[in-house]
Formats: structure tokens, sequence, C-alpha cells
DNA sequence: ACAATTGGATACTGTCACTATCCAGATTAG
DNA sequence: CTAATCTGGATAGTGACAGTATCCAATTGT
């Protein structure tokens, strides 16, 4: 397959295929002659999985770089896999990673859950900086406020790895934790204000 | 209060100030002079909100404008508050929405859940775009696969709306529905993955 | 009186995800 | 065989977005 068809299949335009080749989110195809290389099927996918990180779920080039590079080297360790995929920075504009985020609100929270996390989750940060975020605007808001929405995740995250159980091949396995953990996020957000919809129209509505 | 010390005091510098004075975030201060205007606490505190919509939780400039708009032209309903907050589209690409996007999945998926929503919710197209997306990369996939999620989703939507109920103020419930819905969307992320990882942790760790 | 600050207009910057153009070599249609 | 097309690769340009920076004449504070 050469680049055109790559293109036609995907429905990705030549010139876009070209700058992921450059940014190595994809990698180059087999090359038969200085200016021929052939692309296969794994081209296929691994290029329609870019498109749904970048243009759906909308992870920076770079943050897609880091899931698919995390989960085409450790595909053998679903658990490191999981960990890499989960650690990618929702935004990521700073290079440099403060030495000591504070993140006491995330921290008391995991205590009283009984989690077991790592410390450097960057999800912890983005935790304690919401909650700050949300009482600098004048709410009555701490981290017990998140206790039953952490319950709720923790029903989330048993229906997430339920479906990681059903294969056993460790691509596939891969693959269906970026859809579930990443991909599914705004589906899940969606979902929420569908509810919140519906629950509000059955309160005050007409 | 001038330009100089609302700067001060937010934490925003004064160019970016005008900046949302331009773009109609903020509303201009009160003329006491050709060059010179008064600010009150209430400039304080819709700075603050438009920073935390457009810092924390990653709106654009005219997704944050259709926001406060909807807030101030309708405090007075609530459920017609949070109908316009929940509609603010979570990315605002296109200005031409289709004439009938399609839908079926997330139709489906609301028939089945006896949810009461407006056919016009951009959730539903969100919803259906993900699936599709996730389907086209393989997985087998549908609507019925996210009804467990949809029933903690739910749950959620309860725990949102039963913290509106807390005040009677119009304006400060319209405020709290803006946390509840929007600001918090990241720090509920944060939390699945938080649970996922220790609920990988738990299933396959060291 | 005079340096500093103000509101307002205009222009500029940096980032990001592409997109367009060129080029020499390779392939294919006639 | 040849002419039109296509290829990979390099380089430069685009448009959207969220600010920044600079100027200006009109106030202020001191």
């Amino acid at each position: 397959m050469r680049i055109s068809e790559l293109s036609k299949r995907s429905g990705v335009s030549v010139a876009t295929i070209k700058f992921y080749l450059r940014e190595q989110l994809l990698p180059p195809g087999e090359a038969v002659a200085a200016t021929q290389a052939e692309y296969g099927q794994a081209h296929l996918r691994r290029l329609r999985l870019i498109r749904a990180l970048i243009g759906v779920r909308g992870l920076t080039v770079n943050a897609t770089r880091q899931v698919l590079t995390a989960v085409s080297e450790n595909e053998a360790d679903l658990h490191q896999v999981l960990g890499l995929v989960l650690g990618v920075r929702p935004v990521d504009r700073d290079e440099q990673p403060d030495p000591e985020p504070d993140t006491s609100d995330a921290d008391a929270l995991v205590t009283q859950m009984g989690w077991q996390i790592t410390q450097r989750s960057p999800a912890r940060k983005v935790l304690t900086e919401t909650l700050q975020t949300i009482r600098s605007l004048g709410a009555d808001y701490d981290w017990r406020s998140l206790i039953p929405y952490a319950e709720l995740a923790q029903q989330t995250a048993v229906l997430d790895l339920d479906q990681l159980d059903d294969t056993n091949d460790p691509l596939e396995q891969a693959e269906r934790a970026i859809l579930l953990t990443i991909l599914l996020e705004p589906a899940l957000l969606a979902l929420r204000r569908l509810a919140q919809e519906h629950e509000s129209a059955r309160r005050y509505g007409s």
C-alpha cells in the first residue's frame, strides 16, 4: 500500500500523513526504493487511532506520541501500559513539572478511599487544582465533597477494567486500554450532561 | 477599583483584562470620565470565573461567552440556565451545525434509560461520534455497552443537582451550576483515572 | 507641574495542527 | 519509449486562537 492508498482508506490527507510521519506518530513505511515505501494494515490501524485521539479526544500531538510509544514499548505488561496511558497529562503546557506540586486535597481523598496510587500521578494535581479553583470562587468545597463522586468513579473503573479481560492478546489489550481510558472520556462527560438534563427536567421541568 | 487594582487582586494582567473586555467576557466598568472607569466586586468575581473556565476547563473564549451570557440573561429560571450551560459545545469548531447530525446511538440509549432530553443536545452528537469512532477502531461496542455507565452517570447527576438546592439565591445557583457541571469535569475524569490506577494495581499489581 | 496611570484602538507574538510547494527519483498509461 | 503522474522527504506557509505590546490623548496623584 502506498501513501495515497493509505490516505484514501483512512480519509486522512497525504499531507497530514506526512506530518504524522515527521512527528513520529506513525512509523515509517518499509522503504522499497529511494522514493517509495510500503505501508501495511498496522499503519492504517494506527492512523485511525491517531485521528481518534487527536480529533475526538483532543489530545495534543505530544500527548498522542506519549500514549502510542508507551503502548508499543510495553505491550507485555498491561498494568504498566495502563499506568503510562493514565499518566499522560490531559494538557501538557509546562515542560518542567514543578518539583513539588501541591496535591494535598488529592492525597487526603486517596488516603480516605484506601486507594493505592503512585505519588506522581498527574491526576492528583488536576484534582487539587480544580478544587482550589472552585474554592477560590467562593464555594465551600473540599475533598470530602468529592467522596461520593470517588465512589462512583471506583465503580466506573471496575466496569472499565472488566472489559480488558475479554481478550488475552497483549496488543489488543493495550489498544483497548486506550479506547476505554482515553477515548471514552468525552462519552462519559456527555452521559453526565444528558443525565443532568434529565434530572433537571424531572425536578424543575415544565 | 481601577483596572490595575483589578489586575493585582485577580492575578490577571491588565492587557488580558482589556482583552476580555474587548471580547465581552467582562462587562465594562462604570465610566467615570473619558479615560477612567470603576470596577467592582462583581467584576473581580466574574474575572475569576472566566479564568477558571478558560484556564482549568479549557473552554474557548466563545464558549465562555456563551456560558456567561446564558447565566446573566436567565438567572431566574434554573432549569433554563442549566439547559443553556449544558448545551454549550465542548468544542465548537464548525459554525454551521449539520441540519441533521446522526445521533442514533445516543437516541437509543436515551430511550432505553427513559431520559427526557431535548433533541438538540450536543451531548447526543458527542456520544454517537465517540461510539462510531470506537467501532471504527475494531472494537465491538455500541450503546448497550454504555448502559452501566449511564446508570452511574445518573447517580452522578443526582449528586450534582442535590448541591444546587443548598441555596435559594438565583445568581448563586446559576454560578454553582457552572461550577458543578463544567468546572468539575476535569476533576471527575481525574477521579476516574485514579480509580483505574488503583483497580489496575489491585488486579495486576506487583 | 509633571511623571505615572487610565481606557481604548491597533498591531504584534507564540503555539499548534496542519497544508502547500518543491524537488529528484519511480512508476504507470498509452 | 516517453510523457504524465506519483512518491518520500525537506522547507516554508496558513489560519485559528489566546493573549501581549505599543501608542495615544486624557486624567490623576503628589
